[in-house]
DNA sequence: TGTGGGTATGGTATCGGTTACATACCAGGA
DNA sequence: TCCTGGTATGTAACCGATACCATACCCACA
């Protein structure tokens, strides 16, 4: 690596033989600066391998032009798609992001958002559930606007961006109303009651059948315990709703092994529409929560803010059902297949 | 949100009655300060909500205790994992990081590496295949230790912490001579060939018979197209290895449209041991690389580099193959879960 | 010739911390 | 008594940008 001294504005104006205000004027494009010495001091830059020091610009300029993106855990693979989303969308309006992954914990929320304070972050968008709760405090202190993601706006002061679960729910429900299953249990995960109830309200509302709740902390981990609790108190054929596609695949996962039908005799449809659900056999009916959409209202509000404008607080996303295999059997694609491929 | 104005350590300077340099001893903890002034100082950074300005500290200190993190996409189910371990392990050593998707694109790996330089990171992870090569200019210009994740030792210049491939080829080799397979078909990624093919090798020499190549771009996309050209030109029982878990799946997900029995008939191998690989039906053989192990060796490279140390370069972590259902019959779970539940 | 506005550039205070250096006090040993 | 060294605190230069202000030139127009 090179020797020890950064290449600092003033190696570069003595170079292009220009005082600092003019290497300035150059970099940030804006003020009067003739083509030649632009050119002069463009070549210096690139010949010294100059790039300003963030620091020094943020400090001086009180700007940041970076947001803190605050999340529960990147393995949860819901994330990974709002993270893209949100990142592009940043990218592409001139932030760029810090990534805080909370992992549950009060103690990691409460340090990021110091971190976040110490860096001077332009706003926050924080995508856990509660933690506006928990951490009303330094919220409150933070300087800067923050925008919650998919968090119920009653709950709280600060604006939000909500996804409409009990739409969700609903177009689930007329789905599976649509194919005739007659019965359907919700399953849903302790810890995420505030978007499972609507979810569950808007299953009721569209499917217009009888639907049960079940719930746990984990519906991975206790997934076989689940499903016996379903076969044993229901016959097939039956809907299982999950809270989320990894839950909705394990789920599958139990009821195959327990040689059960997908979807004749028990059909599965999970929620977020994560990349794996397109690939797992049969394909998983879900809910696709158009994190896009989510990405540019978040930005949009924070953006909004920051220029000063008070924003009317509480968007909502409508999210969209994707129907695959495991509730609709596909046409036998062995044949289709076999055909064109001429086998 | 609050007024316009930062909290800055005059503030709470003079708030204590002490100077700013008192106040900035309290806060890094070392220099003489009574335990009297120290709480003060300390109740009045509690009061007023100080935080300190990071652009200052970092500006003055030259340091920043932030390392970059380059890898191609968040949503490739790999670097979820990959990012996680790191973090634990960074922030367990007072790192923070900046996370980079580089998406496959010069462009913005470039723009990233301006932007990792111009934030001054104290050092760079990258985990991105062939961005040595490509960005050699910028790399070598950065002034802090590059530490390269799974990348071929030989090709470049920086310290690198390689997965060794060929081991976990033979591993997956060993099992499947252990079962019984007597053809085996390797499908590849092209823009991963450098891991492919020691991994091909390693197979050829565990396995002790036949191994086919083929590969696509995009072995996910062109699953149906692969598999296609598979059953032409084998007879069951085979097994087929992919390059990564997520194209294991979708493979796994065709044969399984056109008929095949999973494992009798076709055994699939996948790379990577990502999270879902347990949950699809069947759950899937795979290799788990260890991720946390190369968490740890890459901060330690970096840290002994930061400290000025040279280190020795060309690291490398074994990866240990983990076998499930879609090389191996399980028990019939069903028969064994409904005794055990009384069905 | 004088005036004024557009263009081009330089000087320098400033952002908010850190740290070298100066100062001052106090206790204990020579 | 004086000196020494540990403890405690303050002063101010400095890190590397930005941006306000000043300066100066040129040209057009009154």
């Amino acid at each position: 690596m090179p020797q020890n001294n950064h290449v600092t504005i003033r190696d570069v104006a003595s170079s292009a033989r220009v005082s600092t205000a003019t290497v300035s004027r150059v970099i940030s494009g804006d003020g009067y600066v003739s083509s030649a010495t632009r050119e002069r001091v463009e070549r210096s830059i690139k010949k010294l391998g100059y790039s300003p020091s963030f620091a020094a610009q943020s400090l001086r300029t009180k700007k940041s032009t970076v947001i803190g993106l605050v999340i529960t855990d990147i393995k949860n693979p819901f994330y990974p798609e709002l993270v893209s989303g949100i990142e592009n969308e940043a990218q592409s309006r001139g932030y760029s992001l810090i990534l805080c992954n909370s992992q549950e914990d009060t103690e990691r929320e409460s340090g990021y958002l110091d971190y976040l304070a110490s860096h001077r972050t332009d706003g926050i968008l924080i995508c856990v559930p509660g933690m506006a709760d928990r951490q009303r405090e330094k919220l409150r202190k933070f300087m800067g606007p923050i925008v919650l993601l998919n968090e119920n706006k009653v709950d709280t002061d600060f604006p939000t961006i909500a996804m409409d679960n009990f739409e969700g729910g609903r177009q689930i429900g007329e789905h599976l109303k649509e194919i005739g299953y007659k019965k359907i249990v919700y399953v849903g995960v302790e810890r995420e009651v505030k978007d499972g109830l609507p979810r569950f309200e808007g299953l009721k509302k569209g499917a217009g059948v009888r639907v049960d709740y079940i719930s746990s902390e984990d519906s991975v981990r206790d997934a076989e315990e689940l499903v016996s609790r379903i076969v044993e108190k229901n016959k097939t054929p039956l809907a299982v709703v999950a809270h989320n596609d990894v839950s909705a695949i394990a789920l599958m996962h139990e009821f195959m092994d327990l040689g059960f039908k997908i979807p004749e005799e028990v059909g599965i449809v999970g929620y977020d529409d994560i990349a794996m659900s397109a690939l797992v056999n049969p394909a998983l009916t879900t809910v696709n929560q158009n994190l896009r959409r989510l990405a540019q209202l978040g930005l949009n509000t924070l953006e909004t803010l920051l220029s000063g404008e008070k924003k009317s607080k509480g968007l909502e996303v409508s999210p969209e059902l994707v129907v695959r295999g495991s509730t609709v059997k596909s046409k036998t694609k062995s044949r289709a297949k076999a055909k064109k491929k001429g086998i």
